[in-house]
This record gives C-alpha cells, sequence and structure tokens, in this order.
DNA sequence: ATGATTAGTTAGCAC
DNA sequence: GTGCTAACTAATCAT
C-alpha cells in the first residue's frame, strides 16, 4: 500500500513488519549484521545446485527471500543471475541494493542511538566527577581554614612563651629561635600540640 | 527519477531541492516555521478572491505552490476546496498532509541534532569544570602539606620553649640539638618566624 | 487535525 | 560495489 513505487526499483516492499515493538535492534538483527554479513547461505551448495536444476527445467530463479538474496556474495549472486533476462538482473540488482540499504539505514540509526546513549553516559560519570571533587575540595578547605587557625593560635603561644621566660637565660632562647626558623618546612608525623597541658 | 508514488498522495514531489549545502537550518526555515506556521498567506483576501473568480470561470483551482498550501490555515483551504472534485478534495488535503509531515520530519532532524550538539558542549564544560577542581585541588593539597609541616615544627619548637625555661642552660642546649635534627631534610621557606625580632 | 517519531526508500557522497 | 547519511514518505502514536 503506502510504497508502491513505478521506478527501477523491484518488489521488496515490506514496509514495517513489526512496528508496535521498540525493541529495534533484535528486530533488526534477524535479517542484517553489522559488519559480518553474509553468514547464513555463503556455503551450501546443495542449494546452489538445487536451484539451478530448476532454473533448467523450468521458469526461472526460485524467488530468492530477501535474507537469502541480501546476505548473498557477489559471487553467489552471479551464479544466480545467470539465464536471467536482462531486466530481470537489473531488477534483482536494484532489489538486493535496496534490501542493503535498509540495513544501512538501521545501522545508521542505531549507531546514532547508541552514540547519544555513550555520551549521556558520559555526562552522568563527569557530573560524578564533579561533586565528587567538589566534595573533596571543600572538605579540604575547612581543613585548611581549621589547620591556619590552629597555627596561628599556637604561633601566638609560641611567641608568648618564648618571651615571657626571656629572664632566665636570654642568650640561649635567641639561639633556639633562629634555628628554628630555618627548619619551617620540615616534615614530621601527627603529634598532637600537647605542650600546654 | 526516485521518488515516483502510484498511491493516494498527490503530486508533491521535489525531493532534494538543495542537497549539497549542508546548511540545514537556512533550507527548511523557508518553508517550515515550528510553531509558527501559516504567516504568509493568512491573511491575504485579494489573492483568495482572484483565485475564486477564477475557479468559477476556468477549470479549478490555480496550483498552490507548496508553501502556500503547507501554511495556509483549515479556513482557508476550505475556501480554496469550492468546486473541486471529490478526488481532488481528497488529492490537496494528502498534499497539504504530505507537506506538513515533510516539514515535521526536518524539525524533527533539526532537534535531533541540536540535542546531540548540546550533549558534547555540556561535556566538553563539564570536563573543564573537572580539570579545574583537580587543579584546585592539588593545589590546596599542597598547601595543605606545607603548612602541617610548618605546623608541625612549630609544635616541636613550642614544646622546647615551654619546657626549655624550667632549666636555664643546660637543658636548652639539648633542645636545640633535636630540633636541627629533626629539620635535616628542610627547605627554608619565606615566612619567617620572627617572634625573636 | 496537528505534531512528533520510526522505519523504509532514494539520492548522493566517499572509498 | 559497499557503506553511510540526509531528506522524504507513510504509518503510527499522542494530544
Amino acid at each position: 500500500m503506502g510504497c508502491s513505487r513505478l521506478s527501477t526499483s523491484g518488489d521488496c516492499c515490506r514496509h514495517r513488519a513489526a512496528r508496535a515493538a521498540p525493541a529495534v535492534t533484535a528486530t533488526i538483527s534477524r535479517w542484517f549484521c553489522p559488519g559480518d554479513c553474509a553468514q547464513v547461505m555463503t556455503t551450501n551448495p546443495k542449494a546452489n545446485k538445487a536451484l539451478k536444476v530448476k532454473k533448467e527445467a523450468g521458469e526461472n530463479a526460485a524467488a530468492l527471500s530477501d535474507d537469502e538474496l541480501v546476505s548473498m556474495s557477489v559471487r553467489e549472486l552471479n551464479q544466480h543471475l545467470r539465464g536471467l533476462t536482462r531486466e530481470e538482473v537489473v531488477r534483482l540488482k536494484q532489489r538486493r541494493r535496496t534490501l542493503k540499504n535498509r540495513g544501512y539505514a538501521a545501522s545508521c540509526r542505531i549507531k546514532r542511538v547508541t552514540q547519544k546513549e555513550e555520551l549521556e553516559r558520559q555526562r552522568v560519570e563527569l557530573q560524578q566527577e564533579v561533586e565528587k571533587l567538589a566534595r573533596e575540595n571543600s572538605s579540604m578547605r575547612l581543613e585548611l581554614d581549621a589547620l591556619r587557625s590552629k597555627y596561628e593560635a599556637l604561633q601566638t603561644f609560641a611567641r608568648t612563651v618564648a618571651r615571657g621566660p626571656v629572664t632566665p637565660t636570654k642568650v640561649a632562647t635567641t639561639s633556639v629561635i633562629t634555628i628554628v626558623k630555618s627548619a619551617e618546612m620540615a616534615a614530621s608525623a601527627s603529634v598532637p600540640f600537647s605542650a600546654a597541658s
């Protein structure tokens, strides 16, 4: 009905075998395997022989199914083409081309959907990564602020202590302070500051 | 050529007016304005009158252009439909429907492309955000480590000072030696501990 | 009726 | 020739 054609193409109009099912991939894979066509009928000498006999004896080639025609190799196709009218040959080749195109269109759509899903997946992944880094970031910022406060408090305390006991031995204290200046960056473990207790 | 049709539809086959140009939007917008059809011929009583006269005097409606037909309101369409064969009416309506569908398909494609571009844009944006946060993160980590070291050095010093003045001279010297030992790896930095000044 | 979406068809490009 | 894709048509669904 819908897709009547008058032009060069043959008789491969089947327009919508299963529309209700949204399971595109499953429906497609029955008659189109991207990257690996010609896997069913590629090697079946018996069938070819039988068809040959039929051709010689009767009218012409046994009407090839879409699946067979589309998955056939060029060599096999040529075998089936023997003894056919010029017009028949053209029509069959055109039908094959149309069927192939049907498959290409399907795989094109699948590819499109797949790429879109991939993009959405990456977006989710990146969003999660952003959240994770943001969390790390803010907790580190808190830690940094806290440590800065502690440091300043300790600094104040140290100044106080260092200045207070000045009376007993003045020179000794000064020496200690000088050495500490060059030891600012020293790395050491997690010893809590318990001097005040 | 390609799109010969035998079925119910009319004569609206123009298949590909400008294929070479990838400027889809521009090409489309000439005959399809999403969300705002019927903006050109919607109010033009003169044209309608002229057509009416023609219809009464001559054969039938002056062949409507695709643009006119697709952007016409239903009421205008009905006016153009007067005096036409049942079959002609059906054909014209079908042609209108087909033209509309052509527009819908076009806007559907545009939407698809737009959404994909949007996803890609978001991906780039998120990747940049991740990089920015990661940079902030690592610099903060460095800062934190540095501050921790400074803090611990100061802590050690403070302990020494706080304990040191208990026994004026002797213990103070011992403390100095201890500090130097833990400061072997130290790289002296900018912030001076200027308590002594 | 209108609009959106899907599958199939065709044209045309690239290899 | 093969594969891919844009544009188009028709079918179908939703409003």
